[in-house]
DNA sequence: CGCGGCCTTGAGCCCTATCAAGGCAAGTGG
DNA sequence: CCACTTGCCTTGATAGGGCTCAAGGCCGCG
Protein backbone atom coordinates (compact mmCIF):
# COMPACT_ATOMS: atom_id res chain seq x y z
CA UNK A 1 0.00 0.00 0.00
CA UNK A 2 1.99 3.50 -0.92
CA UNK A 3 1.27 6.51 0.76
CA UNK A 4 -0.01 9.56 -1.42
CA UNK A 5 2.12 12.45 -0.52
CA UNK A 6 -1.09 14.39 0.84
CA UNK A 7 -1.16 11.47 3.21
CA UNK A 8 -1.07 13.33 6.83
CA UNK A 9 1.56 11.91 9.21
CA UNK A 10 0.73 11.15 12.40
CA UNK A 11 3.24 11.87 15.85
CA UNK A 12 3.60 10.58 19.31
CA UNK A 13 4.15 13.39 22.12
CA UNK A 14 2.07 15.14 23.84
CA UNK A 15 -0.11 18.41 22.03
CA UNK A 16 0.99 22.23 23.39
CA UNK A 17 -2.38 22.84 23.65
CA UNK A 18 -3.01 27.06 22.40
CA UNK A 19 -6.67 28.37 21.90
CA UNK A 20 -6.70 31.67 20.06
CA UNK A 21 -9.57 34.21 20.97
CA UNK A 22 -10.36 37.09 22.87
CA UNK A 23 -12.45 37.49 25.93
CA UNK A 24 -15.85 38.96 26.52
CA UNK A 25 -14.67 41.17 28.79
CA UNK A 26 -10.71 42.50 29.60
CA UNK A 27 -7.84 40.61 29.75
CA UNK A 28 -6.26 40.52 33.62
CA UNK A 29 -2.81 42.20 34.03
CA UNK A 30 -1.01 38.35 33.33
CA UNK A 31 -3.35 36.93 30.65
CA UNK A 32 -2.09 36.20 27.39
CA UNK A 33 -3.53 38.57 24.79
CA UNK A 34 -4.60 37.10 21.86
CA UNK A 35 -4.46 33.36 23.28
CA UNK A 36 -6.90 31.93 25.96
CA UNK A 37 -5.05 31.31 29.09
CA UNK A 38 -5.00 27.91 29.58
CA UNK A 39 -2.44 26.73 32.55
CA UNK A 40 0.16 24.21 32.30
CA UNK A 41 -1.80 21.19 33.90
CA UNK A 42 -4.62 22.40 31.84
CA UNK A 43 -2.75 22.51 28.88
CA UNK A 44 -0.66 19.35 29.35
CA UNK A 45 -4.51 16.95 29.67
CA UNK A 46 -6.20 18.27 26.79
CA UNK A 47 -2.39 17.75 25.22
CA UNK A 48 -2.84 14.27 26.46
CA UNK A 49 -6.09 13.61 24.40
CA UNK A 50 -5.28 14.96 21.43
CA UNK A 51 -3.34 13.33 18.35
CA UNK A 52 -1.13 15.09 16.38
CA UNK A 53 -1.57 15.23 12.38
CA UNK A 54 0.78 16.74 10.22
CA UNK A 55 -0.58 17.72 6.33
CA UNK A 56 2.75 18.19 3.97
CA UNK A 57 1.08 19.95 1.34
CA UNK A 58 -1.42 22.52 0.51
CA UNK A 59 -4.83 21.94 -0.22
CA UNK A 60 -4.69 19.00 1.63
CA UNK A 61 -8.38 17.63 2.44
CA UNK A 62 -8.61 17.40 6.64
CA UNK A 63 -12.52 16.06 6.43
CA UNK A 64 -15.13 16.30 3.75
CA UNK A 65 -18.38 18.08 3.96
CA UNK A 66 -20.94 15.42 4.73
CA UNK A 67 -18.35 13.40 6.14
CA UNK A 68 -18.65 11.47 9.52
CA UNK A 69 -17.66 13.58 12.36
CA UNK A 70 -16.09 12.33 15.30
CA UNK A 71 -12.94 14.68 15.68
CA UNK A 72 -12.40 18.15 16.65
CA UNK A 73 -9.70 20.00 15.07
CA UNK A 74 -6.96 22.21 16.91
CA UNK A 75 -4.67 24.21 14.56
CA UNK A 76 -1.15 24.24 15.65
CA UNK A 77 0.37 25.49 12.57
CA UNK A 78 -0.22 26.51 9.34
CA UNK A 79 -3.53 27.93 7.32
CA UNK A 80 -7.23 26.16 6.69
CA UNK A 81 -9.65 26.93 4.84
CA UNK A 82 -13.28 25.88 5.65
CA UNK A 83 -15.35 25.58 2.44
CA UNK A 84 -18.80 24.60 2.02
CA UNK A 85 -20.11 23.20 -1.60
CA UNK A 86 -23.52 24.43 -2.93
CA UNK A 87 -25.71 22.05 -5.53
CA UNK A 88 -24.80 24.21 -8.25
CA UNK A 89 -20.76 23.67 -7.83
CA UNK A 90 -20.01 26.85 -6.39
CA UNK A 91 -18.56 27.21 -3.18
CA UNK A 92 -18.54 29.44 -0.33
CA UNK A 93 -15.16 29.54 1.99
CA UNK A 94 -16.97 30.46 5.57
CA UNK A 95 -13.99 30.83 7.09
CA UNK A 96 -9.92 30.72 7.33
CA UNK A 97 -7.99 29.23 10.65
CA UNK A 98 -4.78 30.30 11.53
CA UNK A 99 -3.05 28.69 14.20
CA UNK A 100 -5.08 28.42 17.50
CA UNK A 101 -8.56 27.99 16.06
CA UNK A 102 -10.65 25.28 16.47
CA UNK A 103 -12.69 23.53 13.39
CA UNK A 104 -15.18 20.65 12.95
CA UNK A 105 -18.63 21.92 13.13
CA UNK A 106 -21.19 19.34 13.21
CA UNK A 107 -24.73 19.00 12.49
CA UNK A 108 -26.31 15.57 13.28
CA UNK A 109 -23.03 14.05 13.34
CA UNK A 110 -21.59 14.91 10.04
CA UNK A 111 -19.28 17.90 9.05
CA UNK A 112 -21.45 21.02 7.69
CA UNK A 113 -18.14 21.95 5.73
CA UNK A 114 -15.54 20.48 4.10
CA UNK A 115 -12.04 21.67 5.64
CA UNK A 116 -8.88 21.69 3.62
CA UNK A 117 -5.31 22.95 4.20
CA UNK A 118 -4.21 26.20 2.72
CA UNK A 119 -0.31 25.93 3.67
CA UNK A 120 1.24 22.90 4.72
CA UNK A 121 -0.15 22.26 8.74
CA UNK A 122 0.18 20.63 12.22
CA UNK A 123 -3.36 19.96 13.70
CA UNK A 124 -4.34 18.20 16.52
CA UNK A 125 -7.33 15.95 16.84
CA UNK A 126 -9.65 15.11 19.54
CA UNK A 127 -12.44 12.37 19.57
CA UNK A 128 -15.62 14.04 19.72
CA UNK A 129 -17.76 12.38 22.36
CA UNK A 130 -14.19 12.12 24.56
CA UNK A 131 -13.53 15.95 24.38
CA UNK A 132 -16.98 16.70 25.53
CA UNK A 133 -16.83 13.92 28.59
CA UNK A 134 -13.43 15.60 29.38
CA UNK A 135 -15.48 19.04 29.06
CA UNK A 136 -17.81 17.32 31.61
CA UNK A 137 -15.44 17.17 34.25
CA UNK A 138 -12.90 20.24 33.45
CA UNK A 139 -15.83 23.04 34.03
CA UNK A 140 -12.68 25.65 33.79
CA UNK A 141 -11.62 24.29 30.05
CA UNK A 142 -15.19 24.10 28.98
CA UNK A 143 -15.29 27.46 30.01
CA UNK A 144 -12.64 28.47 27.38
CA UNK A 145 -14.26 26.31 24.90
CA UNK A 146 -17.30 28.14 24.95
CA UNK A 147 -15.22 31.46 25.17
CA UNK A 148 -13.71 30.22 21.78
CA UNK A 149 -17.48 29.51 20.18
CA UNK A 150 -18.65 33.15 21.32
CA UNK A 151 -15.46 34.38 19.60
CA UNK A 152 -16.02 32.49 16.31
CA UNK A 153 -20.08 33.84 16.33
CA UNK A 154 -18.71 37.47 17.20
CA UNK A 155 -16.19 36.65 13.87
CA UNK A 156 -19.18 35.05 12.09
CA UNK A 157 -21.49 37.69 12.59
CA UNK A 158 -18.77 40.50 11.37
CA UNK A 159 -18.55 38.53 8.34
CA UNK A 160 -22.10 39.20 7.53
CA UNK A 161 -21.99 42.72 8.29
CA UNK A 162 -19.25 43.24 6.10
CA UNK A 163 -21.09 41.11 3.39
CA UNK A 164 -24.42 42.74 3.51
CA UNK A 165 -22.92 46.39 3.59
CA UNK A 166 -19.75 46.17 2.21
CA UNK A 167 -18.89 46.56 -1.71
CA UNK A 168 -15.66 44.43 -3.00
CA UNK A 169 -12.87 46.57 -2.66
CA UNK A 170 -13.91 47.74 1.03
CA UNK A 171 -14.32 43.90 1.79
CA UNK A 172 -10.91 43.19 0.15
CA UNK A 173 -9.60 46.00 2.89
CA UNK A 174 -11.19 44.34 5.59
CA UNK A 175 -9.51 41.25 4.81
CA UNK A 176 -5.98 42.38 4.19
CA UNK A 177 -6.42 44.08 7.30
CA UNK A 178 -6.82 40.94 9.17
CA UNK A 179 -4.67 39.22 7.61
CA UNK A 180 -2.06 41.45 8.87
CA UNK A 181 -2.77 40.43 12.70
CA UNK A 182 -0.73 37.13 11.62
CA UNK A 183 2.93 38.02 12.43
CA UNK A 184 3.71 34.87 10.36
CA UNK A 185 2.36 36.45 6.90
CA UNK A 186 2.83 40.30 8.05
CA UNK A 187 6.52 42.08 8.05
CA UNK A 188 5.79 44.55 10.45
CA UNK A 189 9.10 46.50 9.60
CA UNK A 190 8.49 46.67 5.68
CA UNK A 191 4.61 46.16 6.16
CA UNK A 192 4.74 43.39 2.93
CA UNK A 193 1.76 41.15 3.57
CA UNK A 194 2.43 37.47 2.26
CA UNK A 195 -1.01 35.98 1.46
CA UNK A 196 -0.88 33.00 1.74
CA UNK A 197 -4.06 32.04 -0.69
CA UNK A 198 -4.78 32.45 -4.06
CA UNK A 199 -7.53 34.84 -5.82
CA UNK A 200 -10.21 31.93 -5.86
CA UNK A 201 -10.21 31.73 -2.12
CA UNK A 202 -10.05 35.16 -1.44
CA UNK A 203 -13.41 35.62 -3.89
CA UNK A 204 -14.86 32.30 -2.38
CA UNK A 205 -14.47 33.84 1.06
CA UNK A 206 -15.68 37.36 0.03
CA UNK A 207 -18.47 36.50 -2.02
CA UNK A 208 -16.75 37.63 -5.67
CA UNK A 209 -14.88 36.09 -8.17
CA UNK A 210 -11.57 36.11 -9.06
CA UNK A 211 -11.32 38.52 -11.37
CA UNK A 212 -13.26 40.84 -9.06
CA UNK A 213 -10.79 40.20 -6.44
CA UNK A 214 -7.76 41.22 -8.83
CA UNK A 215 -9.72 44.59 -9.92
CA UNK A 216 -10.54 45.34 -6.21
CA UNK A 217 -5.99 44.90 -5.62
CA UNK A 218 -5.99 47.10 -9.10
CA UNK A 219 -8.49 49.95 -7.50
CA UNK A 220 -6.79 49.55 -3.87
CA UNK A 221 -3.50 50.36 -5.69
CA UNK A 222 -4.20 53.15 -7.73
CA UNK A 223 -6.06 54.37 -5.06
CA UNK A 224 -2.24 54.61 -2.95
CA UNK A 225 -3.60 52.22 -0.37
CA UNK A 226 -1.05 48.97 -0.87
CA UNK A 227 1.86 47.98 -3.71
CA UNK A 228 1.62 44.88 -5.04
CA UNK A 229 5.24 43.81 -4.86
CA UNK A 230 4.00 40.51 -6.56
CA UNK A 231 0.99 38.96 -6.76
CA UNK A 232 1.33 37.64 -3.41
CA UNK A 233 3.13 40.12 -1.30
CA UNK A 234 1.31 43.28 -0.72
CA UNK A 235 2.63 46.06 0.70
CA UNK A 236 0.30 47.44 2.70
CA UNK A 237 -0.40 51.09 4.35
CA UNK A 238 -2.91 49.94 6.72
CA UNK A 239 -3.49 53.74 8.21
CA UNK A 240 -5.14 54.64 4.79
CA UNK A 241 -6.60 51.53 4.26
CA UNK A 242 -8.46 51.85 7.49
CA UNK A 243 -9.73 54.82 6.73
CA UNK A 244 -10.62 53.42 3.45
CA UNK A 245 -12.68 51.26 4.97
CA UNK A 246 -14.34 53.14 7.67
CA UNK A 247 -14.87 50.14 9.88
CA UNK A 248 -14.81 49.91 13.36
CA UNK B 1 -41.20 61.01 36.34
CA UNK B 2 -43.23 60.17 33.09
CA UNK B 3 -43.12 56.76 32.21
CA UNK B 4 -42.26 56.27 28.64
CA UNK B 5 -44.47 53.76 26.59
CA UNK B 6 -41.92 51.86 25.58
CA UNK B 7 -40.98 51.22 29.48
CA UNK B 8 -39.79 47.48 30.29
CA UNK B 9 -41.76 45.85 33.02
CA UNK B 10 -40.14 43.60 35.84
CA UNK B 11 -41.86 41.14 37.13
CA UNK B 12 -41.46 38.33 40.03
CA UNK B 13 -41.58 34.90 40.32
CA UNK B 14 -39.28 32.19 38.88
CA UNK B 15 -38.22 32.52 35.01
CA UNK B 16 -39.03 29.15 33.11
CA UNK B 17 -35.91 28.75 31.13
CA UNK B 18 -35.63 27.46 27.80
CA UNK B 19 -32.68 27.52 25.28
CA UNK B 20 -33.58 26.60 21.35
CA UNK B 21 -31.06 24.89 19.70
CA UNK B 22 -30.45 21.57 17.90
CA UNK B 23 -27.78 19.23 19.14
CA UNK B 24 -24.61 18.41 16.82
CA UNK B 25 -25.47 14.66 17.55
CA UNK B 26 -28.55 12.18 16.92
CA UNK B 27 -31.02 13.14 19.91
CA UNK B 28 -32.01 10.82 22.30
CA UNK B 29 -35.23 9.53 22.22
CA UNK B 30 -36.91 11.13 25.30
CA UNK B 31 -34.75 14.85 24.13
CA UNK B 32 -36.76 17.54 23.11
CA UNK B 33 -36.78 18.39 19.19
CA UNK B 34 -35.77 22.07 18.75
CA UNK B 35 -34.89 23.00 22.03
CA UNK B 36 -32.23 21.90 24.66
CA UNK B 37 -33.02 19.30 27.14
CA UNK B 38 -32.68 21.20 30.42
CA UNK B 39 -33.71 19.43 33.15
CA UNK B 40 -36.92 20.84 36.29
CA UNK B 41 -34.18 21.61 38.56
CA UNK B 42 -31.76 22.69 36.42
CA UNK B 43 -34.42 24.96 34.53
CA UNK B 44 -35.17 26.05 38.26
CA UNK B 45 -31.81 26.46 39.17
CA UNK B 46 -31.55 29.27 36.57
CA UNK B 47 -34.88 31.00 36.69
CA UNK B 48 -33.78 32.11 39.74
CA UNK B 49 -30.76 33.73 38.54
CA UNK B 50 -33.32 35.19 36.23
CA UNK B 51 -34.85 38.83 36.12
CA UNK B 52 -38.52 38.67 34.08
CA UNK B 53 -38.82 41.60 31.58
CA UNK B 54 -41.66 42.42 29.18
CA UNK B 55 -41.65 44.74 26.59
CA UNK B 56 -45.01 45.92 25.46
CA UNK B 57 -44.07 47.71 21.80
CA UNK B 58 -42.41 46.70 19.07
CA UNK B 59 -39.18 49.03 18.64
CA UNK B 60 -38.58 49.06 22.10
CA UNK B 61 -34.69 49.02 22.46
CA UNK B 62 -33.41 45.84 24.86
CA UNK B 63 -29.71 47.38 24.55
CA UNK B 64 -27.58 50.02 22.52
CA UNK B 65 -24.68 49.33 20.30
CA UNK B 66 -21.44 49.93 22.62
CA UNK B 67 -23.52 50.01 25.53
CA UNK B 68 -21.92 48.52 29.05
CA UNK B 69 -22.77 44.41 28.74
CA UNK B 70 -23.84 43.70 32.15
CA UNK B 71 -26.46 41.40 31.01
CA UNK B 72 -27.35 37.95 29.12
CA UNK B 73 -30.80 37.86 27.88
CA UNK B 74 -32.76 34.87 26.47
CA UNK B 75 -36.01 35.59 24.78
CA UNK B 76 -39.29 34.06 26.05
CA UNK B 77 -41.63 35.62 24.09
CA UNK B 78 -41.58 37.83 20.92
CA UNK B 79 -39.41 38.42 18.28
CA UNK B 80 -35.98 40.39 18.93
CA UNK B 81 -33.34 42.05 15.79
CA UNK B 82 -29.75 42.16 16.36
CA UNK B 83 -28.50 45.18 14.16
CA UNK B 84 -25.48 46.71 13.68
CA UNK B 85 -25.08 50.06 12.93
CA UNK B 86 -22.04 51.68 10.59
CA UNK B 87 -20.06 54.79 10.89
CA UNK B 88 -22.04 56.13 7.75
CA UNK B 89 -25.66 55.30 8.74
CA UNK B 90 -26.20 51.97 7.27
CA UNK B 91 -27.63 49.06 9.35
CA UNK B 92 -27.13 45.38 9.09
CA UNK B 93 -29.48 43.11 10.86
CA UNK B 94 -27.30 40.39 12.16
CA UNK B 95 -29.83 38.22 13.61
CA UNK B 96 -33.68 37.71 14.23
CA UNK B 97 -34.04 35.79 18.03
CA UNK B 98 -37.17 33.75 18.58
CA UNK B 99 -38.03 32.30 21.78
CA UNK B 100 -35.57 30.44 23.16
CA UNK B 101 -32.73 32.41 21.92
CA UNK B 102 -29.48 33.92 24.08
CA UNK B 103 -28.49 37.16 23.06
CA UNK B 104 -26.43 39.76 24.10
CA UNK B 105 -22.76 39.15 22.37
CA UNK B 106 -20.21 41.42 24.08
CA UNK B 107 -15.95 42.39 23.04
CA UNK B 108 -14.44 44.26 26.07
CA UNK B 109 -17.55 44.85 28.09
CA UNK B 110 -19.31 46.32 25.23
CA UNK B 111 -22.38 45.23 23.95
CA UNK B 112 -21.41 44.63 19.44
CA UNK B 113 -24.82 44.98 18.43
CA UNK B 114 -27.90 46.73 19.69
CA UNK B 115 -31.22 44.31 20.48
CA UNK B 116 -34.39 45.68 19.43
CA UNK B 117 -37.89 44.54 19.82
CA UNK B 118 -39.80 44.07 16.35
CA UNK B 119 -42.88 42.69 18.22
CA UNK B 120 -44.09 42.66 22.50
CA UNK B 121 -41.52 40.60 23.70
CA UNK B 122 -40.68 39.28 26.78
CA UNK B 123 -37.19 38.23 27.61
CA UNK B 124 -34.88 37.10 31.03
CA UNK B 125 -31.82 38.90 31.75
CA UNK B 126 -29.05 37.30 33.68
CA UNK B 127 -26.23 39.38 35.30
CA UNK B 128 -22.82 38.10 33.29
CA UNK B 129 -20.75 37.96 36.46
CA UNK B 130 -23.09 35.88 38.05
CA UNK B 131 -24.19 34.28 35.28
CA UNK B 132 -20.50 32.80 34.29
CA UNK B 133 -20.01 31.39 38.18
CA UNK B 134 -22.73 30.16 37.74
CA UNK B 135 -22.08 28.20 34.60
CA UNK B 136 -18.36 27.36 35.91
CA UNK B 137 -20.27 25.27 39.06
CA UNK B 138 -22.68 23.82 36.70
CA UNK B 139 -21.09 22.48 34.05
CA UNK B 140 -24.01 20.07 32.48
CA UNK B 141 -25.67 23.80 31.92
CA UNK B 142 -22.64 24.83 30.52
CA UNK B 143 -22.54 22.17 28.22
CA UNK B 144 -26.21 23.55 27.16
CA UNK B 145 -24.51 27.06 26.79
CA UNK B 146 -21.50 26.01 24.61
CA UNK B 147 -23.89 23.87 22.47
CA UNK B 148 -25.99 26.84 21.86
CA UNK B 149 -23.28 29.01 21.17
CA UNK B 150 -22.44 26.30 18.50
CA UNK B 151 -25.92 26.72 17.05
CA UNK B 152 -25.80 30.14 16.56
CA UNK B 153 -22.06 30.03 15.26
CA UNK B 154 -23.61 26.80 12.93
CA UNK B 155 -26.24 29.74 11.62
CA UNK B 156 -24.12 32.45 11.46
CA UNK B 157 -21.86 30.66 8.93
CA UNK B 158 -24.99 29.69 7.04
CA UNK B 159 -26.42 33.20 6.30
CA UNK B 160 -22.33 34.20 5.26
CA UNK B 161 -23.21 31.50 2.69
CA UNK B 162 -26.80 32.31 2.12
CA UNK B 163 -25.20 35.66 1.31
CA UNK B 164 -22.03 35.20 -0.41
CA UNK B 165 -23.64 32.62 -2.95
CA UNK B 166 -27.50 33.68 -3.40
CA UNK B 167 -29.29 36.26 -5.25
CA UNK B 168 -31.68 38.26 -3.74
CA UNK B 169 -35.01 35.99 -4.86
CA UNK B 170 -33.23 33.05 -3.46
CA UNK B 171 -32.34 34.71 -0.29
CA UNK B 172 -35.84 36.00 0.28
CA UNK B 173 -37.27 32.25 -0.38
CA UNK B 174 -34.44 30.88 2.33
CA UNK B 175 -35.59 33.64 5.04
CA UNK B 176 -39.40 33.05 4.75
CA UNK B 177 -38.59 29.27 4.61
CA UNK B 178 -36.61 29.91 7.96
CA UNK B 179 -39.56 32.20 8.93
CA UNK B 180 -41.80 29.33 8.57
CA UNK B 181 -40.57 26.60 10.91
CA UNK B 182 -42.22 29.78 13.64
CA UNK B 183 -45.31 28.29 14.18
CA UNK B 184 -46.38 31.35 16.25
CA UNK B 185 -46.31 33.21 12.80
CA UNK B 186 -46.85 30.34 10.49
CA UNK B 187 -50.10 28.53 10.01
CA UNK B 188 -49.53 24.92 9.13
CA UNK B 189 -53.07 24.45 7.52
CA UNK B 190 -53.76 27.14 5.28
CA UNK B 191 -49.33 27.66 4.94
CA UNK B 192 -49.93 31.59 5.34
CA UNK B 193 -46.99 33.47 7.15
CA UNK B 194 -47.36 36.43 9.29
CA UNK B 195 -44.43 38.45 8.23
CA UNK B 196 -44.00 39.89 11.93
CA UNK B 197 -41.16 42.40 10.62
CA UNK B 198 -41.31 45.15 7.96
CA UNK B 199 -39.49 45.39 5.16
CA UNK B 200 -36.93 47.40 6.27
CA UNK B 201 -35.69 44.93 8.45
CA UNK B 202 -36.20 41.93 5.81
CA UNK B 203 -33.35 44.16 3.59
CA UNK B 204 -31.43 44.94 6.16
CA UNK B 205 -31.13 41.24 7.15
CA UNK B 206 -30.64 39.74 3.30
CA UNK B 207 -28.53 42.81 2.80
CA UNK B 208 -30.13 44.47 0.17
CA UNK B 209 -33.10 47.48 0.35
CA UNK B 210 -36.04 47.82 0.93
CA UNK B 211 -37.16 48.14 -2.95
CA UNK B 212 -35.45 44.76 -3.91
CA UNK B 213 -37.03 43.08 -0.93
CA UNK B 214 -40.59 43.95 -2.72
CA UNK B 215 -39.64 43.39 -6.13
CA UNK B 216 -38.20 39.81 -4.82
CA UNK B 217 -41.78 39.12 -3.14
CA UNK B 218 -43.24 39.83 -6.59
CA UNK B 219 -40.96 37.92 -8.34
CA UNK B 220 -41.73 34.72 -6.01
CA UNK B 221 -45.36 35.43 -6.46
CA UNK B 222 -45.08 35.80 -10.31
CA UNK B 223 -43.40 32.37 -10.28
CA UNK B 224 -46.03 30.80 -8.37
CA UNK B 225 -44.13 30.22 -5.30
CA UNK B 226 -45.95 32.27 -2.96
CA UNK B 227 -49.06 34.50 -2.60
CA UNK B 228 -49.24 37.74 -0.87
CA UNK B 229 -52.63 37.67 0.76
CA UNK B 230 -51.87 41.30 2.37
CA UNK B 231 -48.24 42.62 2.59
CA UNK B 232 -47.54 40.85 5.69
CA UNK B 233 -49.75 37.85 4.90
CA UNK B 234 -47.73 35.17 2.80
CA UNK B 235 -48.99 32.36 1.60
CA UNK B 236 -46.02 29.96 0.66
CA UNK B 237 -45.48 26.85 -1.40
CA UNK B 238 -42.89 25.52 0.33
CA UNK B 239 -42.64 22.34 -1.70
CA UNK B 240 -41.61 24.76 -4.77
CA UNK B 241 -39.41 27.46 -2.46
CA UNK B 242 -37.31 24.66 -1.91
CA UNK B 243 -36.87 23.47 -5.20
CA UNK B 244 -36.11 27.35 -6.23
CA UNK B 245 -33.73 28.32 -4.13
CA UNK B 246 -32.38 24.67 -3.99
CA UNK B 247 -29.77 24.82 -0.82
CA UNK B 248 -29.83 22.27 2.28
C1' DC C 1 11.90 24.91 -22.76
C1' DG C 2 7.27 24.05 -22.49
C1' DC C 3 3.48 23.24 -19.58
C1' DG C 4 -0.03 24.39 -16.19
C1' DG C 5 -1.72 27.10 -12.64
C1' DC C 6 -2.49 31.54 -11.38
C1' DC C 7 -3.12 36.40 -12.21
C1' DT C 8 -4.66 40.30 -14.95
C1' DT C 9 -7.35 42.98 -18.17
C1' DG C 10 -11.16 43.88 -21.51
C1' DA C 11 -16.04 43.85 -23.26
C1' DG C 12 -20.77 43.30 -22.68
C1' DC C 13 -24.61 42.36 -19.95
C1' DC C 14 -27.43 41.73 -15.90
C1' DC C 15 -28.74 42.36 -11.28
C1' DT C 16 -29.36 45.49 -7.89
C1' DA C 17 -29.01 50.29 -5.78
C1' DT C 18 -30.86 54.65 -5.94
C1' DC C 19 -34.05 58.23 -6.74
C1' DA C 20 -38.76 59.34 -7.39
C1' DA C 21 -43.59 58.90 -7.14
C1' DG C 22 -47.94 56.88 -6.10
C1' DG C 23 -51.01 53.58 -3.41
C1' DC C 24 -52.79 51.62 0.71
C1' DA C 25 -54.21 51.12 5.50
C1' DA C 26 -54.39 52.54 10.16
C1' DG C 27 -54.66 56.14 13.34
C1' DT C 28 -55.88 61.09 14.61
C1' DG C 29 -58.36 65.14 15.03
C1' DG C 30 -61.92 68.05 13.59
C1' DC D 1 -67.91 60.47 9.64
C1' DC D 2 -64.49 62.39 6.90
C1' DA D 3 -60.14 64.93 5.84
C1' DC D 4 -55.50 64.44 6.94
C1' DT D 5 -51.26 62.44 8.41
C1' DT D 6 -48.00 58.94 8.67
C1' DG D 7 -45.69 54.75 7.99
C1' DC D 8 -45.23 51.15 5.01
C1' DC D 9 -45.43 48.95 0.58
C1' DT D 10 -45.04 48.90 -4.41
C1' DT D 11 -43.60 50.17 -8.96
C1' DG D 12 -40.90 52.71 -12.52
C1' DA D 13 -36.64 54.76 -14.54
C1' DT D 14 -31.92 55.02 -14.60
C1' DA D 15 -27.19 54.25 -13.49
C1' DG D 16 -23.49 51.50 -11.97
C1' DG D 17 -21.08 47.70 -9.70
C1' DG D 18 -19.93 43.25 -10.40
C1' DC D 19 -20.44 38.76 -13.14
C1' DT D 20 -19.32 36.14 -17.14
C1' DC D 21 -16.85 35.00 -21.06
C1' DA D 22 -12.57 35.52 -23.36
C1' DA D 23 -7.82 36.22 -24.05
C1' DG D 24 -3.16 37.24 -22.86
C1' DG D 25 0.77 37.48 -19.46
C1' DC D 26 3.57 35.70 -15.76
C1' DC D 27 6.07 32.40 -13.16
C1' DG D 28 7.53 28.16 -11.08
C1' DC D 29 8.46 23.58 -12.06
C1' DG D 30 9.25 19.24 -14.37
Amino acid sequence: MTVPLSTPVGHRGYADVRIRAVRDRPRQPGEEAPHIALSASERAELGRLAQIIDFRTAGSLIFPQGGDANFVYLLRAGLVRICHSLRNGERQVVAFHWPGDLFGLTEETKYVNSAETVTPARVYRFQAAKLESFLLKNPKIQDRFLIKAIHDLRHAQRQIIVMGRFDIPRRLGIFLIDCSAHETYFDQSTRVLTVPMNRYDIADYLGTSAETVTRAFTRLERAGLLRRVTARAIELKPEKLKTFVNFE
